[in-house]
DNA sequence: GATCCGTGGCG
DNA sequence: TCGCCAAGGAT
């Protein structure tokens, strides 16, 4: 079959995002960015970081608290790492925090402050990967680098109707996107990719009539965009049962602890819970409490992570105020300076309904 | 390459 | 209601 010439993609698609760029906090319009404007690295590595796996709309208002907190890299890199987690609680993915913590220590101390203007040299640090490296190369020092991320992908498996299914085809896709990616203007170029995945190109009922690549996708030709990209099948969640002991003292204050630097929720504030298994019976009575008092139960809840969903029997008790080794007893009015993850804020809120209301100063 | 890592919104 | 999915990285 004869091939035919590669249509210009890139000057079609930057001349979209000229008219139907979308605004957000850490950017640069694209006037501004054909005039010589970057946006600041800080801003993009921080707003990158969290929108990995994670919506524009939740990211908006925690990039502007930590600017607010930070303003400077150097600033995050002398914070405490219990108040970076604290902010960042409710985002999800913790690990993101603890390597944002460690990224902005790198670049504070061995680079002077200053990000690295490579897609290699970011690639170095903690927390960036290959999205990421070549996302901020591109937008923040306007280098040629091939940004694929899920909204590239379907743009790309939709263009070229690559029935390969994920993430075995992104190697292929990856090598699409290099062929594309113009010289003149990249750092849009990736932006204006995404920007067509999130507006136009989406998931579901994209909107082809509106696409300036409508006559050159492949999928559309076949009447089917929707179908792509293809995905590998995948299996279902276990469930896993335990118990969450929410303690109160007279005075109003309950005892939290920190979990463990590594894996799920790894640094997180918590309240003291059993272990997690896959057996009802592993924990969903008081006979695992963290020490002897009036427990009561007071219902269950259940939260979906990533692999499995966890099924929580909560009980609280009023007792006095216990010596502890490993934890502390936090006022209630104080929980929501606490670094604690949503599936902790439903257990307590379970066992104090009014735990999470504001307080008066 | 496969698995582990959160959360909230949406159709 | 519930499965899908969102600017992925580390191991």
């Amino acid at each position: 079959m004869l091939q035919t010439l590669p249509a210009p993609h890139a000057p079609k698609l930057l001349s979209w995002y000229d008219r139907h760029h979308r605004e957000l906090p850490w950017r640069v319009s694209p006037a501004a960015a054909k005039a010589g404007k970057r946006a600041d690295p800080y801003h993009v590595w921080l707003s990158e970081v969290m929108l990995q796996q994670t919506t524009v709309q939740a990211v908006k208002s925690y990039f502007a608290k930590f600017l607010t907190l930070w303003p400077k890299v150097t600033d995050l890199a002398a914070a405490p790492v219990e108040d970076v987690m604290a902010a960042w609680a409710g985002l999800g993915y913790y690990a993101r925090a603890r390597n944002l913590k460690k990224c902005a220590e790198a670049v504070a101390a061995k680079h002077g402050g200053v990000f690295p203007d490579t897609e290699e040299g970011l690639r170095a640090l903690p927390g960036i990967g290959g999205y990421t490296s070549a996302a901020i190369a591109a937008i923040a020092f306007n280098r040629q680098s091939a940004v694929m991320d899920g909204n590239v992908e379907r743009v790309i498996s939709r263009l070229h109707a690559i029935d390969a299914p994920l993430p075995g085809s992104k190697p292929l896709m990856k090598a699409k996107v290099a062929e594309l990616t113009p010289s003149d203007r990249p750092g849009d170029f990736a932006q204006a990719m995404m920007d067509l995945g999130a507006t136009i190109c989406t998931p579901k009922r994209p909107t082809c009539a509106l696409c300036p690549f409508r006559d050159d996708c492949l999928a559309f030709a076949e009447h089917d965009p929707e179908s792509f990209p293809v995905k590998a099948a995948k299996k279902e969640k276990p469930v896993r049962f335990g118990a969450a002991f929410v303690a109160v003292t007279p005075e109003g204050e309950a005892l939290l602890k920190r979990r463990i630097e590594s894996g799920l929720l790894g640094g997180m504030t918590e309240v003291p819970t059993t272990a997690w298994t896959s057996r009802v019976d592993g924990g969903t009575t008081a006979d695992h409490a963290p020490f002897p008092a009036g427990w009561e139960a007071c219902g269950t809840v259940t939260h979906v992570f990533t692999h499995f969903e966890l099924r929580l029997s909560v009980f609280r008790a009023l007792t006095e105020k216990v010596a502890v080794d490993d934890g502390w007893w936090e006022p209630v009015t104080n929980l929501e300076t606490q670094a604690l993850p949503t599936v902790m804020k439903k257990a307590i809120a379970q066992a104090i309904p009014r735990a999470f209301e504001k307080h008066p100063n």
